[in-house]
DNA sequence: GCGACTCACTTTCAAAATTAAAGTGACTAT
DNA sequence: ATAGTCACTTTAATTTTGAAAGTGAGTCGC
């Protein structure tokens, strides 16, 4: 549980979500950590979107501060990060699993099981 | 079922449902219509998070453009028209009580009821 | 008839966000 | 010494946004 009201534009528990979520980039950063073993910034940089690096650094920065994401340095000199979810960042598994169901139903893109890791149903 | 009449970033669910629902007012305003009896441009438009007019109007087409949203004339000379969600615009409930979820227990925002329509815990 | 008002927008324009590219700093490998 | 890797930051152009004002069709009060 995050802190005061006077960050966010309503009590509305959406606005709220959509005040640090609500834009093309930040739920896909999640999607990658979540399930496909992305961890370092430029496995992150790689997927398929091509999310900009200043844009990767800075959403990677507000999941830092909202506590969804922590890195450790896996190497010093020099330094380099590993990314993950923390557990709260865990908790929004079902937020994405329900965003890509509706995807895959009304925008026809893929149905990636996290069982199995594969991809069960196939994009238009 | 939407065709792949735009053009996707990628064949990613997720992707997709971020490209067409992915910023901070679609999701609000299909919230109005869904829950709140907001149904003409001003009422959607006075909402408390205070969407600018020409957003409200983008957002709109988009929502009709994608079948998630239809508009029916109320009123001729001049005229007025009453904007509703679709079906398929319907479909959107169980994504938007996910996202009221999370928002209420990791952001403190209110938890709506739609079974009773009262907001049934404070947020912060 | 005249002015004030309503509603559903559209236009305007400055500010903020995004994009693509290039640059930086600390190192490692040849 | 030269080239390359990684994790960024900086820069500059483009796009989106946000706030305000404007528009057009009509109604209401006097």
């Amino acid at each position: 549980m995050t802190q005061p009201q006077t960050k966010y534009r309503s009590r509305c528990s959406i606005a709220r979500t959509l005040d640090v979520l609500g834009d093309k980039w930040t739920l896909l950063v999640v999607r990658d950590l979540m399930w496909h073993g992305k961890h370092t910034f430029q496995e992150l940089q790689a997927s398929e979107e091509h999310i900009a690096a200043n844009l990767l650094s800075e959403r990677l920065k507000r999941l830092m501060a909202l506590g969804l994401v922590a890195r450790e340095a896996y190497q010093d000199r020099p330094v380099r990060y590993r990314y993950a979810l923390t557990e709260e960042g865990r908790s929004l598994e079902a937020l994405l699993l329900q965003i890509m169901g509706w995807g895959h139903a009304h925008l026809g893109g893929g149905l990636y099981d996290p069982q199995t890791g594969r991809t069960v149903a196939e994009a238009d």
